[in-house]
DNA sequence: AATTTTTATGGTATCGATGTCATTGCTAAT
DNA sequence: ATTAGCAATGACATCGATACCATAAAAATT
């Protein structure tokens, strides 16, 4: 700022360094096509008058906003933290900023959010669902942005995924729990009606058990002011007058896992010894201090690194962007399984 | 988009409806500025051509980005999540988006976050702390705009702040223990150089332990790599072995408080038979059907509603906005103590 | 009927940085 | 020595919307 009230522009600072504008925004922009010399003595006005380059006046000029937006499903339930915290890692790298909005697993939202956000004119965009309305796929392919889809695999992506088979995943953990010569397994999840990541894993845990067994399908629909942990409970619940030969449970994720685990301690039913349990995501409470809980690890800080590098790449070397990157998961075995 | 690649512009919108662009203009940001015929005629122009207003270009010549900046610690550990999920919503209501950085409690990281961020010319900063190098509330205090210091309430705000008194919440819990007649009260905090809140609170059980009683403090120090249950685990190993007659844990957050409730669980330890506990924040683990933990609730997310109103308030009515908004705390009393 | 006020609209300059093209001076190649 | 090539710098138009001022028509006031 200077005395007036107002921003410094990029002409102070030329007029201060004796150079043109334009040679200030080469300096703070791609300082090696400036000489030595020129450029100290700029960088050194600019410190002096404590000048800040106007990114909004740069986005109308050049047509690059140096911006992302994503939308995210919530925050609340903690999954995409550490995705969007890999995101803005990964960005400011480049000195991109991220524009955070969120949807609330409303679909309608979403549209108008995209909308809203496409008036930002970002130069990606990351959502963390791949169920859209027609409006919103047929407004982000009109936008020609890469747009990202992050923790699935969508066969029919919009430009590209960044993400891991829910559906392998979850066959491989209910597996892991058959070779632990587990009978009789149960499965536990909220069902989202716009959220296809539950039903893949569900699919998973389906494909896995013995062909010759009938699944246990719990499907707890969402009510509001319901914690996630209470639907484990009553899943448990459910499972234990329904089938109360049940000797292992597999559930959607690990909030759900969670509430099926402080239920089983409430009942008095040992966790493993009586029921093995199994989340999925791998949270900060599943940790072995903790709950100990046997469940599919998803590097989420990861997926956004790459999502990052993968946008920093497209603009910097304009490459090729694969449509599907697999980041993979991890079983990890711990106690209550 | 048009054919050619290139977004639509208002010009192109005001040809086809046969209104000056300004008109444009005004049918979009406040539409009771124009006639109801027009208004309709230029609405069906931007739905066939697919028009969205270029807010790079009305940032810069409106001066208003409609833009918030908020930098936060972390997302990691989700304590502002909601709050975060309530800013965007609240922020929603007038067009405003908002832009994320995330500073990893490190104050150099943010000095040159605020630096980046201010480049984006926002309407108001946020911030989820309280502590800043002097460069930091230099430029910010330069800059004139509003800054919302949250979860606290510092002595000195930059400008104005959002959020309780740790201190109090953690005295009242502290009280609360103690009318429950436990004896020897220990608290549990991780000491973060650049966090303020746990010291409040530890402040707040110091106070009001029994004024004979001398304070049994474990104060750990943050490890790359540790989750924060693993400080609970840690923290009742110490007290376990120097004061064995300790009744009640005191934890400076929730997480640090499960990773002390499943420590006990496995050493056999009855949580609140033996020990009572009690936590701080209220996530969601704590709830009924989870842990049944007694702690401090915080309503992020109103906290994050409050800000947004505020700073719609602050541009729609240049009102003078409180240096202080107390939203209070709640103690919520469940199994655990 | 004459006037003031209000409503609806448009023309033009402007916001602040950057793309494009031009210029200068110097080094390297022939 | 001459030309080509490159590095360093600058002038000017431009990006797309909005502020400001102006104007015409309609409504309200006297």
């Amino acid at each position: 700022m200077r005395k007036d009230g107002k921003w410094a522009t990029m002409d102070d600072v030329a007029k201060r360094a004796g150079v043109g504008t334009i040679t200030v925004s080469r300096a703070l922009r791609t300082p090696d096509k400036v000489s030595e010399k020129t450029r100290e003595r700029i960088f050194q006005a600019v410190d002096e008058i404590g000048y800040v380059l106007d990114e909004t006046a740069g986005a109308l000029s050049s047509k690059r906003s140096r911006t992302v937006c994503a939308i995210i499903s919530t925050l609340e339930q903690s999954i995409f933290s550490s995705t969007i915290d890999g995101l803005t890692d990964g960005l400011s790298l480049s000195g991109m900023q991220l524009f955070l909005g969120t949807a609330q697993y409303n679909l309608e939202t979403e549209e108008n959010l995209v909308k809203a956000l496409l008036g930002r004119r970002p130069d990606a965009v990351i959502l963390t669902s791949s169920m859209h309305t027609p409006i919103t796929r047929q407004r982000l392919t009109a936008s020609g942005l890469p747009v990202f889809e992050l923790w699935e695999l969508p066969e029919d992506p919009i430009y590209a995924a960044v993400g891991f088979s829910n559906y392998k995943a979850s066959f491989d953990i209910t597996k892991y729990l058959q070779d632990t010569q587990r009978q009789n397994m149960a499965f536990i999840r909220v069902s989202y009606d716009h959220e296809k990541r539950g039903l893949s894993r569900m699919h998973g845990y389906m494909e896995a058990i013995a062909p010759n067994q009938a699944p246990r399908l719990v499907e707890l629909s969402p009510r509001s002011g319901s914690y996630a942990a209470d639907y484990g409970a009553e899943g448990l619940a459910q499972i234990l007058t329904q089938w109360p030969d049940t000797g292992a449970i597999v559930c959607a994720n690990d909030s759900i896992a969670m509430g099926v685990w402080c239920e089983a301690m409430r009942r008095g039913i040992s966790i493993p010894g009586d029921i093995a349990l199994t989340g999925f995501g791998d949270f900060e409470p599943a940790s072995l201090s903790a709950l100990g809980l046997t469940t599919v690890h998803i590097d989420g800080y990861k997926m956004g690194q790459i999502t990052a590098d993968l946008i920093n790449g497209f603009y910097a070397r304009k490459t090729h962007i694969d449509t599907a990157t697999d980041i993979g998961y991890k079983i990890v075995k711990r106690y209550s399984a």
